[in-house]
DNA sequence: TCTATCCTGAACCGATTGGTTCAAGATAGG
DNA sequence: CCTATCTTGAACCAATCGGTTCAGGATAGA
């Protein structure tokens, strides 16, 4: 070894990601991730990659740090489904109540692109998509569900998670998005007082 | 007058609308523009304006031409709500299902954008997606809901219509999309029963 | 036919895009 | 101290960006 590292890589590659986040794809230039990340171009280059595979990996960064908050707020799903889909949706309105970061969400940003993205980056933004249905759909199965309604259940609310992104960045406050899945929650309860009443 | 204009001018703005719509306002060149309407990009600029004011003109469009169809899906709203607001989602599904018209929507890919865009185009965007949940409330309230249930089944439904482009652009299929939006008539369903009975 | 009007293609502008190269400087291990 | 390794800034590249200008062709009314 020699010369150490003289920027920390986190840092470097969280500044990325939420320049991405808030400008989206296209808006962002090589000059803008310059700046944001405090490195120099040809640091970029020789230390990241393109720009494709920066932007792969900080949408690799986002869903793993989001997936897991995810994953967690429904780990209790099978005792309290209600309580756990609840969970589930404040991991988004906290985020976008966060004054540190960008509203919206990436992966609803770059599936928005979906049709203008390189063919790899698409496929990574389709796959956290549907991600977001699959621990919803096993959290609701879990939670006592049938089959089908789980299935509409979970469409539904990454559905409603994503519209989220898109109320959020229209000025929404949070009161509004909270109205917005309190609807959804609503339902949920509703349906499982159902099926709890028909057993 | 002279010689006469060389090309419709609705068929070239539908052009660019949709040029907009598929690939959004910074993945969209005005070169783009000109491949798309087939016009010089002097045409452009001598008969439509610059980019930007070219972009606010097919926001306009859009807004027009889709807002027409969802007034007139709502209309009934006093009667039969319930259906009402099925037909209001029906026209985005519609939308969607068309083969000759991009995915997703103008008006959620500007919202998205808003970070990045000019503050008119901004403003507009935002106002259009404030037009949405404006309809839909006056629609619920004709429908007999309380207001603050009206607001907050507007806030929701708009919100529901909106990811519905989201959703589309991942390749969610029609009956996937139509899942999403059964989730929410359900609840309005309820709703709507309660109130009957509570009176 | 003449002429005013409009549209066309092409060239041009400075700025910026993504991407590359390289000499010079900083650093830590030997 | 010396050297191998890493980072840095700046220059450079071709391509494209939004935007402008202009000569000439086409057209319709007089």
């Amino acid at each position: 070894m020699a010369g150490k590292k003289q920027f920390d890589l986190d840092t470097v590659l969280d500044a990325a990601m939420i320049q991405f986040w808030r400008a989206g794809y296209a808006e962002t230039s090589v000059d803008d991730l310059s700046r944001a990340t405090g490195l120099n171009r040809s640091s970029i280059y020789s230390s990241l990659g393109d720009k494709d595979a920066l932007f792969l990996r900080c949408l690799e960064r986002y869903a793993t740090r989001y997936g897991g908050k995810y994953d967690a707020a429904l780990s209790s799903a099978a005792d309290r489904p209600l309580a756990a889909v609840r969970a589930f949706f404040a991991v988004t309105l906290d985020r976008i109540a966060d004054p540190e970061l960008p509203d919206g969400c990436l992966v609803a940003q770059s599936a928005m692109a979906i049709p203008v993205l390189s063919s790899a980056v698409a496929a990574r933004a389709q796959e956290a998509v549907g991600f977001q249905r699959t621990r919803l759909r096993a959290a609701l199965k879990a939670g006592g569900l049938r089959d089908e309604t789980a299935e509409a259940f979970a469409m539904h609310s990454a559905a409603v998670n994503q519209s989220l992104a898109v109320m959020s960045r229209t000025g929404a406050s949070a009161e509004q998005l909270r109205a917005v899945v309190e609807v959804t929650l609503d339902a949920l309860a509703r349906t499982l007082n159902l099926g709890n009443r028909g057993e």
